[in-house]
DNA sequence: CGAATAGTGTCTGTAAGACACTATTCC
DNA sequence: GGAATAGTGTCTTACAGACACTATTCG
């Protein structure tokens, strides 16, 4: 920031408070493979308004500017590290997190209008969650459950258990995201903890797609593609639990994008 | 919205302005092709902050929840596209508008904590643009002026002509992002006026990623692609300035994605 | 042993890229 | 005529998908 003319008086005689009031909300879509179903993390509100609906782990973004030289304001990657530690206890750095979008439709929020920018985030298997301030419980829910009208297979709605505000939504593109980002970024390691196996991995995809691959094609395909994955030259200590050879090992390469990608099969269909 | 216990008493006793100021802007990055090169409309600034400096036309969204049920409460596209008519007096339709991503660092604006909502629009040639409001004047301005460190091709800054706020950064995510569009959906055709040309349509590709293609091999490819183009029959009404026969024109097609997409050659490289 | 799985070999169809070539039009 | 362009033909290489097969391990 530099000084230009003028601007130092500007500022001091400026009013934030002029401007209508609008609030700023985080809101978390959190994906994580249980049993071989997608699940999404969700918390079931217990506060006004839609007190007692399932809605995403979310909340405001501190905002107050720092009073005498204190800083309170949050970033909103840092506000969405926030609302995902208050629920899952779990430290940055285990978990992918990225900007999803975000949605502004007046009235959206029945208080006031509100703009709630949506992070998307992408955990391994992680313990039950804990309830956090406004929530009276939270829990991972298997998506399908919910009965979204699924993008990818056609799923009829009519069943969705109904999200809180928009919620739903949001949920949808952070679906769609999320199997697109499995074609063309190393994200599916993203739900898997190193070392993990080629099966693990596969299992990913056919959870996060909905649709079976071929196991053999598979397991070429992730090693031709560089700094997908890297071997650590280990096995696992047995067999799968119904038969087979010792898996070998693998951790994250460096890569950062698939190239060439790995195309989802069967996509034709919902172009147009 | 339904109703729930509790829920309207708590409306009621609900005071917004409790909460503390934050603003929401709406910035859009319009590109458009013009002279072969790659234009974003940008403004000068005529208020503070950074009066005199060029930026990304933007304003704030217009949120006054409706006193007496009048409302004045703004959608964020509509924002988005409000600033868009305000520079380029173009009505919706014949530009594509998407959401960019939101940027929300404290600090980044000197005024107040200022949340901004970037939208990314693609247009074809389109006149010169007029001031708006705030701004002394709006112009389209060749990308490469800029001298952003180019996420495609490894250009060093240092050039950089200074944006205001945390402008460069938008802009290089809308070009990141629009490269990458083009390989999967078919916006090239948003950068041209219908009836177009292959050759119109490469020379879009060619601008957008900076490096030239293979005329025959790209002309074959279009036309593979269920969806993309769509002849109308017609050719153009002589051949080309500098000689060859008349070229046949298409329209868009109903495709929204292309499949399989056009990979843009040479992207190994920055992967890691 | 029988079943399931890890990993590899091989073949086929499709598509991308390189190159060549023809036809058409402008200067 | 010479140069540039539109559009097509063809060859090579790469890769995705289908299928087959071996080796290993569990129950």
């Amino acid at each position: 920031m530099q000084d230009r003319p003028g601007e130092e008086e500007f500022l001091a005689s400026y009013d934030p408070r002029a401007f209508p009031p609008v609030a700023v909300t985080v809101d978390v879509v959190t994906l994580t493979i249980r049993d071989g179903q997608l699940h999404v993390l969700l918390v079931q509100r217990g506060v006004p308004p839609f007190r007692g609906s399932w809605a995403l782990p979310g909340g405001f973004v501190k905002t107050r500017p720092g009073a005498e030289g204190e800083r309170v304001e949050e970033d909103l990657a840092g506000a969405a590290i926030r609302e995902l530690a208050e629920e899952t206890g779990q430290q940055p750095g285990r978990v992918h997190l990225e900007q999803l979008a975000t949605y502004g439709a007046p009235g959206r929020d029945p208080r006031m209008r509100v703009i709630s920018v949506a992070y998307l985030a992408f955990a391994p298997e992680l313990p039950d969650p804990r309830a956090g301030s406004d929530a009276q419980a939270a829990a991972w829910v298997p998506v399908a459950a919910l009965g979204l009208a699924d993008n990818a297979a056609g799923q009829r709605p009519g069943t969705t258990r109904k999200l809180a505000f928009d919620h739903a939504r949001i949920l949808t593109d952070g679906l769609d995201r999320a199997r697109s980002k499995l074609e063309y970024t190393p994200l599916a390691t993203a739900f898997v903890t190193e070392p993990f196996t080629i099966s693990e991995l596969r299992a990913v995809y056919e959870t996060v797609w909905g649709e079976p691959l071929h196991a053999g094609n598979f397991h070429r395909k992730v090693l031709s593609v560089p700094g997908f994955v890297e071997s650590t030259g280990e096995t696992t200590e047995s067999g799968g639990a119904r038969g087979g050879p010792r898996a070998r090992l693998y951790r994250r390469g460096d890569a950062r994008l698939l190239h060439p990608p790995l195309l989802r099969p069967g996509q034709e269909e919902g172009i147009r």
